[in-house]
DNA sequence: CCGCTATCGTTTCATGGGAAACCATAGTGA
DNA sequence: TCACTATGGTTTCCCATGAAACGATAGCGG
């Protein structure tokens, strides 16, 4: 028996395990647009977010509180503010006072906010065209929906199990 | 004008960008596996890896050390590490010296650590299904594939940006 | 054998992000 | 009007994670 040697591992359970390559996978692609938002426009992914929400709105002439910006991310409110706050320090967001509700501002980009935006689409537009270039129209579309079935699968069960 | 309200996003740009997409999803099945692992073994996901690969080693009657067992997972090696402490205190891992280099140990399941192993595969398994129940088997080897495919395009991108 | 460098594993440190506690204001019912 | 509760936002605390620093051993070239 000297064979209880130290090997690389030949194609384990785990490479096959769907939820181990999902993570993975979505691993990679938030890392590397992490890292190209952080290297041109020290943006993190949380504060971009909100600008894409917040350009979107404006385009359609709104201003959103801190509440909607959470529900249109799917982040955490205290994300949201953090985000948030940064962004307002950097001057790419001004708060307008609520007259309806003391409690919260609306929020929406300023001038050189909605520059930031303009260019900060387009990168993102290219890094989904770069993550996805072999995919055909077909397969992205298939994978969209398989995400979303997936999504809503899991949070189906999420609630299921906690009772 | 009175227009500049709050309200819901009618489908922004943001719902229709594929890495959020793909972040979120991925957020959801990882969140419900980390769910069900804590409740009923106490486990993290990098410790039920550890324990994954393990099992697997030790079908082969192999031993590994933490350095494979972090190109296996993929995982970081403080990581990997930390995990291997905790499961070694619960009694679950043994390490076995190396005597051909004084560095490292060899790692492999014990009695009560393999008797985990036949139960916590099983669940594994369960809630793979359970996720994809409604994937017929070529939707899911789509899935497989586009997810390999995106995770190489994402590696592949991240290098040629590192320079 | 003696240094020099590389590697494994461990510890320490910094950062990110979520949970819970907290404050202020709104809304509701007596 | 006066409690009482609910809600938006903020702060605080805690945990998970990865980077960097570190100690120990290995391996290599003189």
């Amino acid at each position: 028996m000297g064979d209880n040697r130290d090997h690389a591992l030949p194609e384990g359970q785990l490479e096959s395990f769907l939820p181990y390559q999902l993570s993975i996978a979505s691993n990679a692609v938030s890392s590397l647009i992490a890292e190209r938002y952080h290297k041109r426009f020290a943006l993190k992914i949380p504060e971009w977010r909100v600008i894409a929400v917040l350009g979107d709105a404006h385009a359609r002439g709104a201003a959103l509180t801190q509440r909607s910006l959470t529900a249109a991310t799917l982040m955490d409110k205290v994300a949201v503010n953090r985000a948030c706050k940064v962004l307002e320090n950097r001057g790419l967001v001004a708060r307008a006072p609520n007259k309806d509700d003391g409690r919260s501002h609306f929020l929406q980009l300023t001038g050189e906010g909605r520059a930031i935006h303009e260019e900060v689409m387009p990168l993102a537009l290219a890094t989904e065209r770069d993550l996805f270039a072999d995919f055909d129209a077909a397969e992205q579309q298939q994978f969209r929906s398989l995400l979303k079935r997936i999504r809503g699968r899991a949070a189906n069960l999420a609630e299921k199990t906690n009772d």
